[in-house]
Formats: C-alpha cells, structure tokens, sequence
DNA sequence: TCATGTGAAGACATTCACAGCA
DNA sequence: TGCTGTGAATGTCTTCACATGA
C-alpha cells in the first residue's frame, strides 16, 4: 500500500462520511468545491486528496458520488473485517461501542474488557464482556487487531502492554496518560482533558483578536 | 498573546501533565531528553516548545520542575477560569463531565444541557442540567466561552448555532459530522468512528511494512 | 466555459548540529 | 563534560495557478 499522510487519510475518511451521510446519494457530479465546502477544506486539497487514492473523475466534469464512495472505502477499509476490542466498560467504552457498533460494515467490536466482575462475563448488545485476563487468548481466538483503552489513567500502561503482547497492531487511548509500546505498533491518543484544554486556549486567542 | 501552532500548544499541554503525574514533583531538574522521553518526542522539540513560553532553564542545567510546571500553566491557562458548557447527557457528555470536573482548576463545567426533560432540572455530582432552550440565557449569565457537543450528529449542526448564538468561542465536537461555524470561533472535532477508522487503516499498514 | 490534475511555490513543522555556558 | 538555546537544513503539508480536456 502507498503511504498517505496521516492528515490525508483523516480527510479522506470525512469525505466518505460526507458522502454516506447523503441519502439517497446524489445522481449529480459533485465538485471538488462543493466538496471542500461541506469538508471545510480548500479545493485543491480535495482534489490533491483524491490523488492518492487512485479516482479520477472519469473524464467527466466532477465526481460520480457513488463511484467516489466506493473508491474511497477501498483504499480506506480492508478487505477483511477489522476486528476491535474496547478494554473499560465506563462512560467513554460504552460511548464508542454504540457510536461504532453497526455504523461500518468493515469495523466490528468483538469484545469487551473490564476488570469488574460484576461486568464481565455478560452480553451487551450482542458483544460478550470478558475478564482483562482473557485478553491474550480472546484477542487471538478472535483475531482482533485494534485495542481501544478506556480505562484509568492509572490501569492504561498495563493494559497496553498486554494488548499489544496478545498482537494488537494498533491503540487508540482515551486514558490522560502517554503510553509507551514498541516501534510499529500505531497509536492515537484521544485523551479527553487535552481537548477540552486546547479548545479552552484557542477560545481565549480569537477572543483576544476580535 | 504570541501566536502559537496547534502542534506546539498539544505538546505543552502534554509536557504539563507529564509534570502534574509527577507527584511529589521531582526536586532533580528535568532535562529536556528526559522529557521528551516521556512524551515522545525529540529532544530539541521539546526545547524548541519551551522556547515560545519564555521559560529558561534559569542558566541551570536542565529544567526545575516546578518552575516549568509554573510556567506552562502560565502560559496554558487563562488568567480566570473558562466556563465549559456540555449539551447532551449521554455517554460521551457524563465521561468528560467526570473526567474534567476538578482537575484543572481552571476549567469549570458550569452547565449542562439536554433535550429530554428527564434529565434536566436536575443536579449531577454539583453541575446543574438544563433544557437546550436555556442556552442563551445560562451561557451568558455564566459565563461559559467553551461549549461541548456530545449530541447525535443530527442534533449537533443546530446546538453548534445556538452555543455560538449565545456567545461562546470555542466548540469541541464529538457529533460524527462536519460543523459550520463562523470565521473566529474555534472549532476543534473528535468524532469517535473517525479515531477508530483511522487506527483501523495505519494498523493495517503497520501489519504490511512488517 | 468551467472543472480536474498537478508542477511549483509557499507556509509550516521537525530535526540537526553546534556555539556557548556552568 | 553535558546541557540549553537556536540558526540553518530538511521534511511535510497546503495552496496557487495554469495546462488540459470535455
């Protein structure tokens, strides 16, 4: 696979949410301008976005929205179903479980983890909740590649540790703390105080400007 | 204020937690390969951040913690305290509710909001909920400059103008679509599917380079 | 005419590498 | 010696601007 920028898949993948989000899809060309605008991107970045996945607009003025969706889910998604676990049954693993639950066909939440018993060992809406001890043979058995951490920030280093020796390839962490795993293996924190901090500080600067 | 990256504000706002999670504050100085160790990043990146806070290492070897801890909240916070709002009591709402409320002192959720009448006119852990109708008036008499959308995507477009009808000057949305909001207001987007397919692709990748 | 695709410019971010200092 | 602070180099991302095509 070509490697993308981690900026331009981030777009690409608003593109598409832009286009699923229109129903039924439009059976008018879209333009990299119209595009852009409900993006909030400039035009030429669109169109330079396009670039890499490989769509050209068919020698037609515009894109084709549904041969555009179907470009962007090929180079987005893979072939096979990307298997996720979420380790930590509060607010934040209850959130992603219902936000990813169903809403793409190539993400499915296998399992979830908590150390709580009085969690585990239950169904939640058709996904089974497991002791964190299970992690290495249900991450296997269920070849799940992507380990989403929701637990404190105290428990989030441990837990990475043994999502990535079960073989995890990539971690997204909502827990308030840096982890630390080894080279190759991706990770995007999300931390939630970190957000509220840097929008709190931009607030301020346009304020200060007017 | 001296205006400063995206980038450079994320990575101060890191190194300050980094400090906070030190406790007791470490009365050795800190030296920036140590800190960059624990954010992972370049050593000369974390001395290029410090540079734009005006902290120096007070011609010591290294950084005193405390003084650096001093300097950066100086630099991160306001001088008064931001008032946060949060519209929508679901999953997403009550997990940065819990996480923020009393951690940063100068960040304080002063309302939330939320459309079913169940849940308002109550009082949740000190923080009183509201209907969404009373946006104008308790942002204004609060004082709230941050609002935070934890709604259903197709709620959110029409609380974002509402929030920035009642003043604020920033928003952090959690609602899986793309806000339009005036020039000037900050807008910062933390779409959970979005963390979750991006993680999805670069795992992927990290599995093919080997 | 009007939109795409893209070379080239410009803006921005990171890293190197070293002078200077204690 | 071993650190900081920073000029300069490098690398990355965005935007301009225009040739090309329908």
């Amino acid at each position: 696979m070509t490697d993308v920028s981690m900026k331009t898949i981030e777009r690409l993948i608003l593109y598409r949410r832009i286009l699923l989000s229109m129903t039924p899809a439009p059976s008018e060309p879209i333009y990299s301008h119209s595009l852009a605008k409900l993006a909030n991107v400039n035009a030429a970045q669109v169109r330079r976005d396009l670039m890499v996945i490989g769509y050209s607009g068919t020698s037609i003025r515009g894109y084709e929205p549904n041969a555009l969706l179907r470009a962007l889910s090929e180079f987005i998604d893979a072939d096979e179903v990307t298997g996720v676990a979420v380790v930590g049954i509060g607010d934040i693993g209850r959130a992603i479980f219902q936000y990813v639950k169903g809403r793409r066909p190539k993400l499915q939440i296998r399992a979830l983890f908590d150390i709580d018993p009085e969690k585990t060992d239950k169904i939640y809406d058709g996904c089974r909740a497991y002791a964190i001890d299970e992690i290495p043979s249900v991450i296997r058995k269920k070849q799940i590649t992507v380990g989403i951490v929701s637990v404190p920030a105290t428990a989030a280093q441990e837990i990475a540790n043994r999502l990535v020796g079960a073989g995890v390839r990539g971690i997204l962490n909502y827990a308030p703390v840096q982890l630390h795993i080894p080279e190759g293996i991706f990770l995007e924190n999300r931390d939630m105080i970190t957000a509220v901090e840097k929008v709190a500080f931009f607030s301020r600067q346009s304020t200060l400007k007017g």
